[in-house]
DNA sequence: GGATGAGTGATGCAAATGCATTAGACCGTT
DNA sequence: AACGGTCTAATGCATTTGCATCACTCATCC
C-alpha cells in the first residue's frame, strides 16, 4: 500500500482478464468495472490471445484463470511477463489443490484466488498485488501454513517427463502409443514409467497413477467433449 | 414463444441462480439483472439451499450448475420441481460431455448451456424455457445430432461385479488385494477384469478404468483439496 | 424345463510389466 | 572443472497380465 503508483494515468488500474467461459469472463468484467478505480482493459479466452492483449495493452495487473484450453496458469506466466514486464498476475482457480498453488508461485504469479470468494475479494487483490503485495485465499493461508508445519508432506519430486507419461498412462494409452507419441524408445517410457511408480511408492502403474492424481500431479479429467 | 405467462408481476421472470463459485454466481447476477424483464430473486452455493430459496421464491427459472459441492444436477432437478412445481431448471456446465448432458435431460431439465457461451444467450435461454421452449447450446445440437445418427451409442452393459473391480483397479488397488477385499479367488477377479476390458473394446486395466470413467461408470474423483 | 447370463473358479501360454542396474549426453550449480 | 539430476537407452529376470477356454452353481426368463 505503500507508494501507490503515481505514472499511471489517474491511479486507474488496468486488468486483463484472461478466462475461456465467456459467461464467467463477462461476469467478472462488469463486478470489475463497476469499481471506480479499476478499468478492465480486455478478456482473452485464450492464453495466446491473452498474452496478446498484455502486449498492446500492458496492463497493471492480469487476472489468469488457471486451466485454459491451451495451457495452464503456471506454464504461461513468463509469456505474460515477457509481454508486459510491469504487471502482476493473479490466478484464479476453482480448486484449492495444493500442486496448483504451488505452481503457480513458483512461476512468479503475485496472488491466487478462488471462484468460490466474493468478487469483493478480488478487487481487493488487484489493488494488493498493484502495490507490491501477495493476495492468497484467506482459506489457502491457514491450509498452506498446516502442510509446512507438518513436516510430512509428501514431497515425490516427480519430473516433467515422468508426469507427462503418467498422464498418457491415466489416458489409457500403452507403453508402446506413449514411446511413438513422444518419440522415445520404449524402454525410456518403461524407465519414466519406472520411476515415478518408485518417487510415487507404487506398485504398479495403476497406483501411481491413482496416487498422481490423488496428489494433484495429472490434469483434471478432461471429460471428452461430444462438440 | 405463445401465451407467454401473464400470471406473474410484470412479465418479469423471477430466476433462482445456484452456483457454488461465488464469483462466478454474483457476475452472473448482474448480468441477468442488467436484463429489465429478469430479475435474480436468489443466488445459493448449494444444492440444499439452493431447494430452499427455490421453495420460499417459486422462481420461473432456476440456473443449476452442473457440479455442485452436495451433488451434481441431474439428481438434484427432482427436488428442485417438488419445491417449485412451475419452475423450469436450465444446468450450466463447463464441458460438453456426452453423459452430463443426456443425464440432465432424462432427469427433467428444459435447458442446457455451456459456460463459453456469451452471457446474452443464458438470458435468450431463460426466456425461451419459459416460453415452454427447450434451450441447447449451439454446439451441443450438431454434436448430440451426429451421435444419435451413428446408432454406434455404445452400450458396454457392464456388471456390478466388473464395475465394482474396476473401481478398485481405478485406485490403485492389486488384483491380489481386490481378492481379499472381496473374498475371492484370485482367478475370479482376473476373470471380471478380462471380462470388463473386453466388453469395453479396451486393450490394459489402465484403458479399461480410463473408457470406465470417461462412460460415467466411475465415480469423478475428488481433488484432495487442502483447504 | 431348458436357454441365457452372471458369478465363481481354474489352467495354459505368450506378452507385458516390475525391478535392478548400467551408461552416455546434457544442463545448471558450485 | 567437478557434481548432481534429468533424459535418454538398454539388458536380464521373475512376476503379472492379456486372452482363450472350460466348468460348475444359481438366478431369471420364455
Amino acid at each position: 500500500m505503500i507508494g501507490t503508483a503515481v505514472l499511471k494515468n489517474d491511479g486507474v488500474l488496468k486488468v486483463l482478464i484472461v478466462e475461456d467461459h465467456a459467461m464467467v469472463a463477462e461476469g467478472l468484467r462488469v463486478l470489475l468495472d463497476a469499481h471506480a478505480d479499476i478499468s478492465v482493459i480486455g478478456v482473452a479466452l485464450t492464453i495466446l490471445d491473452g498474452i496478446e492483449l498484455a502486449r498492446t495493452g500492458q496492463p497493471d495487473v492480469v487476472i489468469l484463470d488457471f486451466a485454459l484450453p491451451d495451457g495452464e496458469a503456471p506454464d504461461s506466466v513468463r509469456g505474460f511477463l515477457d509481454a508486459a514486464p510491469t504487471c502482476n498476475v493473479v490466478v484464479l482457480n476453482a480448486s484449492a489443490d495444493y500442486n496448483s498453488v504451488v505452481r503457480s508461485f513458483e512461476a512468479g504469479v503475485k496472488g491466487y484466488l478462488l471462484k468460490n470468494q466474493r468478487s469483493s475479494d478480488l478487487a481487493d487483490a488487484v489493488r494488493t498485488v498493484h502495490a507490491g503485495g501477495r493476495a492468497l485465499a484467506a482459506q489457502l493461508v491457514s491450509a498452506l501454513m498446516a502442510r509446512v508445519g507438518s513436516s510430512n508432506r509428501a514431497e515425490y519430486n516427480l519430473t516433467r517427463r515422468e508426469i507427462d507419461v503418467l498422464g498418457r498412462l491415466a489416458e489409457g494409452a500403452s507403453t508402446e502409443r506413449i514411446s511413438r507419441e513422444l518419440a522415445l524408445s520404449v524402454h525410456t517410457v518403461r524407465n519414466h514409467v519406472q520411476s515415478a511408480i518408485r518417487r510415487l511408492g507404487a506398485h504398479s502403474k495403476l497406483e501411481a497413477v491413482s496416487i498422481a492424481r490423488r496428489e494433484g500431479y495429472l490434469p483434471m479429467n478432461k471429460h471428452e467433449s461430444i462438440a
